[in-house]
DNA sequence: AAGTTTATTCATTTTTTATTGAATAAATCG
DNA sequence: CGATTTATTCAATAAAAAATGAATAAACTT
């Protein structure tokens, strides 16, 4: 479907950000329209319902109502009950730190955690008395190379995403 | 396709090891066949050549083809010429630096890159007589603060996947 | 409680992405 | 050189993922 027919209820500045989001989305292979609603409340300073979302970027109600969850889960987009409104509204959340923490912690955590386990049953899968015990071993411990590698740098990102000023190269400072 | 076909022709780790990469490459979203290529390259201590891997895995040509161009693109696979052999073989690249050096340089580094020149699009977006100016700006600073944040973990996510030994920084709890 | 609005699900359809394999090109050999 | 092997392309097909929207459930109102 093409944005036209959304991009009359958006301003330049969204519809611009919005594309970069989704561009963002497509290298990350996010659902495309998970970037649309996040670019759209980014953009938006009063939070918006479901209804609102839809209408905007002229999406369906499932695919918005599943974009929202996915982004709430993620702790990048948050609900807020408005005083004498029944529905819901949705507003971007975007300390980096936050978003950086729920991605790996949705996305990538997971993953890394069930490696683990997996390691442990590639090592029962070595035949000891064939003759490619020992390479299979050696490149076993290749793999758990990683596996150690990726549990400690996650911790690492994090960190960095929380720090405003972390410790790296000098660089100009902000104006 | 199954892959009781291809297992035949695998001893218990290349199964195990293939199945391993192939749901890594699930939660990095690259195609199946890539990772198959990779973890029977990576299991076998002898080059393969094209015919060789499209056989034992049960893949087609074509997908051969443009996987070992991918991982070779990436630096995860080199092509060797045997002695007195015409076919091109091809052997498996498992040092993490060659590795995460290379993914980041062809599937991350260029996003990137472009996302610098999008900005400056984007600022040219606002519309400095709306009512909006201010919060535009606002969110564009934002923008452009997670750009710059990218661009400084990158080289640290390069450096820690160099150095066996990386420096975990001690950093104070987070508050 | 019934009536109404809002939230959520999920079977179907659409769109996107990956794979196939026959056709073509390039390289190597006698 | 022509014959043969190997490498590469790419249009067609298959598979996977995302989007849709009608149906259902839940929440709220009077």
């Amino acid at each position: 479907m093409s944005d036209s027919e959304a991009g009359v209820k958006l301003n330049p500045f969204q519809v611009e950000t919005i594309a970069l989001f989704v561009r963002a989305a497509t290298v990350l292979r996010l659902p495309r329209s998970v970037a649309q609603i996040y670019g759209l409340l980014f953009t938006t300073s009063d939070p918006l319902s479901l209804d609102d979302i839809g209408d905007r970027l002229g999406i369906s109600r499932g695919s918005t109502f599943d974009g929202i969850r996915w982004l709430r889960d993620l702790g990048a987009v948050e609900g807020v009950t408005l005083p004498g409104v029944r529905k819901e509204h949705f507003r971007a959340e975007f300390r980096l730190r936050t978003l950086a923490t729920g991605f790996l912690r949705n996305q990538i955590q997971p993953h890394v955690h069930n490696g683990a386990a997996h390691i442990r049953q590639l090592r029962e899968s070595i035949d000891a008395s064939s003759p490619d015990a020992a390479f299979q071993k050696d490149r076993l411990k290749q793999i758990a190379g990683w596996q150690k590698f990726f549990s400690r740098v996650l911790p690492v990102i994090k960190a960095l995403a929380t720090k405003p000023h972390f410790p790296l190269p000098k660089h100009p400072s902000r104006s």
